[in-house]
DNA sequence: ACCGATGATTCTTA
DNA sequence: TAAGAATCATCGGT
């Protein structure tokens, strides 16, 4: 319409100026028309003119005719063709504004994160490696299976509403360009447009639906978003874990507790025997350390329990190791396996703790598994808890030096034994949640 | 519904 | 960077 009312006035420039155009355009006069009835012929013009921008005025019918006559008369070829050459000419700044087709980053970013999230992606493959990226950071336990299928079907849902939208969008975004192709096919009649200037309108039609197609990007996103966290959330879904883990996790801790940071090792054998993750080992390592220097009365009971637990299979592999080798020196060097928490092969560590307790091993190397016997039994023997050690620099255990605190940060800094920085006072801030 | 227990996360610290 | 500390959010027993 634009353009329309441009030209006819660019035309009516052209007439009634004489030779020149809006914008300093200099324009040739229509072909082989200039001469002694020039008069005439610009009276002619001026009657097209007229009656061009009269045009609306009258009738559909009256119109119809009067366009059917404009198509018919014999200047139509000559204004044709300067319509053309204007159209030419302004062309040049249309095919300068066109330049202009960047990818749009935010566009950009949807689409990578439909496609990682598996709703944009190929048909199968996306959802289930969301489905299976999300069971393992939630730790792969068997028995959340049913909230991932849930989850699944969710993302299954919006990917079908996704994909259902983006193909009616498509599909609109086809027709209307048709259409319009058609259209200005049909103007092309009796005006001129260039195949530049319908790639222009598809443009700008394309451009119109991508910017729809974002904000269908922008809330199926969002939609993602929520379902993850509604159902991936690690805290939401958390699960206590099953009573045989919790019992070798506190068994390995009882029986380390001088020193209950299992090394990467140990930790990995802990997830496997507890079918968890080695975070989760850390995770739990890390609350209970702290839970329990907190409140060391509270877990008082449950470290007997363990200490008990585990001196009675000790004192077991003890006997049998007695009975099968009467001759077994308190100063062998454990063989077992350093950073284990296996209790059974550890016949001669009781007797290594006996000896300690006489304060006859001075210098030799405490296996591991010794360290947990010593650890354990050190609580069957002291059941008022606290107690501070400095096992790691090569001293002994002494069970005469306990300290009210407990601590085995203690046991790492050979010079608090007898003193800790930290006075019971510091220790209580939690209590609750 | 309440409340303690507990696994996970986040921030701080050495 | 790992451990400590604080906090969050859910679980599970009552």
């Amino acid at each position: 319409m634009d353009d329309q009312s441009r030209m006819l006035q660019t035309l009516a420039g052209v007439n009634l100026a004489g030779h020149s155009v809006q914008g300093g355009m200099a324009l040739p006069p229509p072909h082989g028309h200039e001469g002694a009835d020039g008069d005439g012929r610009k009276q002619d013009i001026g009657d097209i003119l007229h009656q061009i921008m009269t045009i609306t005025d009258q009738s559909l019918d009256e119109a119809q005719a009067k366009k059917h006559a404009l198509n018919c008369h014999r200047m139509k070829p000559a204004l044709f063709s300067v319509l053309c050459e204007i159209k030419e000419k302004t062309g040049l700044s249309i095919r300068g504004a066109q330049e202009e087709d960047p990818p749009d980053p935010q566009l950009m970013r949807l689409d990578n994160m439909l496609l990682a999230e598996g709703v944009s992606g190929p048909e199968k493959g996306g959802g289930s490696a969301a489905a299976a990226a999300a069971a393992a950071a939630s730790g792969g336990s068997s028995d959340n299976s049913i909230e991932h299928s849930d989850y699944r079907a969710k993302l299954t849902q919006i990917r079908q509403i996704y994909h259902t939208e983006l193909e009616k969008y498509e599909q609109a975004c086809n027709e209307f360009t048709t259409h319009v192709m058609n259209l200005l096919r049909e103007q092309s009649r009796t005006r001129p447009i260039s195949p530049k200037e319908i790639e222009r309108m598809v443009g700008i039609i394309h451009r119109k639906f991508s910017s729809i197609q974002m904000q269908l990007k922008q809330s199926t996103c969002e939609a993602v978003m929520i379902l993850r966290s509604r159902f991936l959330d690690a805290r939401r879904k958390r699960r206590n874990f099953s009573k045989q883990a919790t019992e070798i996790l506190n068994e390995y801790f009882y029986s380390h507790l001088s020193n209950p940071y299992p090394s990467e090792e140990a930790k990995e054998e802990l997830a496997k025997k507890c079918s968890i993750t080695v975070s989760q080992v850390s995770n739990w390592f890390g609350n209970k350390r702290i839970r329990y220097k907190k409140n060391i009365g509270k877990f008082q009971e449950e470290a007997n329990l363990y200490a008990a637990k585990t001196a009675v299979t000790a004192a077991h592999a003890v006997a049998a190791a007695v009975q099968n080798n009467q001759t077994n020196s308190p100063t062998t060097p454990n063989s077992g396996s350093s950073g284990s928490f296996n209790l059974p092969n550890s016949g001669d560590m009781f007797m290594n703790m006996q000896s300690l307790n006489g304060d006859s091993y001075q210098g030799s190397q405490v296996g591991a598994n010794v360290q947990s016997q010593v650890d354990t039994l050190r609580h069957v023997i002291n059941q008022t808890g606290g107690y501070s050690d400095a096992l790691g620099g090569g001293s002994l255990y002494s069970p005469h030096n306990l300290n009210a605190n407990g601590g085995w940060q203690d046991a790492t800094t050979p010079s608090s034994v007898t003193s800790p920085t930290e006075g019971p006072g510091s220790v209580h801030s939690d209590t609750s949640n």
